[in-house]
DNA sequence: GCGTGCGTGTTGACGCTGTCAACTTCTCCG
DNA sequence: CGGAGAAGTTGACAGCGTCAACACGCACGC
C-alpha cells in the first residue's frame, strides 16, 4: 500500500501500475495479486485511506464555543487538508473512482467524511438559530460546495496557471471566508 | 474526435484508446496516429471543446438589468451545463488533465470560460456597490467555488449514492443558490 | 506530360500493462 | 509427521501506446 501511494506520488495516479510496485519492491510482478484482486482494489483502498485520513484530521479539530466561529474553524481545516495533502484531496475528489459498486468501503469512508461535517453544521446551525426552517442539511451542503469548489480550484491553480498564481492565496481564501459568514449570520 | 469522444460517453475515460477508435472507424490503428501526436493530444483537444462549448453556453445566457437576478441567471446557468452536460464537465473539473503545459489550446479555453465568468460578475459587482472595496475578483472566486462545488457534489451524488439521492435536487440547489444571494446583498 | 513530394493509410514490431494458470516454497497446526 | 493453505514465482495472452518502414494517390512545378 506505501509503495502503491508512493508510485502515485511520483507517477501520477493513472500510472499506477501493479507490475512498477512490484518490482520496486524487489517481487515478481504476480506477488501484490496475492494481496489485491486487482488494480482497482488497490487504488480503492489507498482511496479509503485518504477519506479515512480526512475525517481524522476533521475529528481532531478543536471546536470553538462560538458558532460562526467554529464554522470558520472548521471550514480553515478542511482547506487546510486539502492544502497540506494535495495528493489525497485529488485522489479523493478529483480522480475517477473506479467502480463504486465493488469498493464499498471506499464509498462508506466517504460517506463518513460527509457526515462529520453534516453533523458539526447541522448543531450549528441549531444553536444560531433554533427555529430555522430550512434544513440543516442543505446548509451543510451550501457550505461543503463552496470548501470543496474552493480547494478544488486552489489545486487546479497549482497545476496550470490561472491569473490567480500571483494573487495572495490567504487574501482570496479570507475573502471567501468572509462572504461564507455573511451568507450565514441570521 | 466525435469517435473518440463516443468512446468515452460508453467506456470512461480512461478507457479511450486510439486503437479502439480506430477500429471503429473501420481504419487501422495507427491512422489516428496521422492527425495526433499522442492519445493524450486527443484527450486534450476533447476537453478544449468541451471548454469552448460551456463557454458558448454561458455567453449565450440572456442578461437581466437586475444584478441579483442577473448573477441567480449566471449561476443556474453553470448548474444548468454541469447537469446537461455530465460528460464534458468531469472532462473538464473532474479528470487528471493531461500534461497542460503540452496542450496550451486546452488551457486557453479553460481561461476564456472562466474569464467569462470573472468578467460578468465583475461588472455586477460594481452595479451593485460602486465603492467595494474588495476586489470583484475575489467575489467571482466565491461565485465560482460555490458553483463548481455544487456541481461537482451533484455529480459524485450522481455516480456513488449518497443519501443525498433521495432529496429533492431543485430544493437543495434553490437553497444554495438563496444562501449566495444573501452573502452578496449589500 | 511527367515526375515528385506529401498527406494519408497500412503492416509489423517493441515494451509496457492487467490478468489467468500452473508450479514451487514455506509455515503452521492437527 | 503430514497435509493444507498462504505466499511467491514463472510463463503466457491480449490489449495498449508508440516507432519504423512501406504503399497509395493526388496536386503541383518543370
Amino acid at each position: 500500500m506505501a509503495e502503491a501511494f508512493r508510485v502515485i506520488a511520483e507517477l501520477g495516479v493513472e500510472k499506477l501500475s501493479l507490475r512498477e510496485v512490484a518490482r520496486r519492491l524487489g517481487v515478481s510482478h504476480q506477488a501484490p495479486y496475492r494481496h489485491f484482486p486487482s488494480r482497482d482494489h488497490i487504488l480503492a483502498e489507498v482511496i479509503a485511506r485518504a477519506y479515512a485520513s480526512f475525517s481524522d484530521h476533521l475529528r481532531l479539530r478543536t471546536g470553538s464555543s462560538d458558532a460562526q466561529a467554529d464554522l470558520e474553524s472548521m471550514g480553515r481545516s478542511y482547506i487546510a487538508y486539502a492544502l497540506d495533502h494535495p495528493l489525497q484531496y485529488r485522489l479523493m475528489f478529483g480522480t475517477p473512482l473506479p467502480d463504486p459498486d465493488r469498493h464499498p468501503r471506499m464509498i462508506e469512508n466517504a460517506q463518513d467524511a460527509f457526515a462529520i461535517l453534516r453533523d458539526r453544521l447541522a448543531t450549528m446551525s441549531l444553536r444560531r438559530d433554533r427555529k430555522q426552517p430550512a434544513d440543516p442539511a442543505d446548509d451543510a451542503l451550501f457550505i461543503w460546495s463552496t470548501l470543496h469548489g474552493l480547494a478544488s480550484i486552489l489545486h487546479a491553480d497549482a497545476i496550470h496557471k490561472t491569473d490567480l498564481t500571483r494573487r495572495n492565496r490567504t487574501q482570496v481564501i479570507d475573502h471567501i471566508f468572509w462572504r461564507l459568514g455573511l451568507s450565514l449570520r441570521p
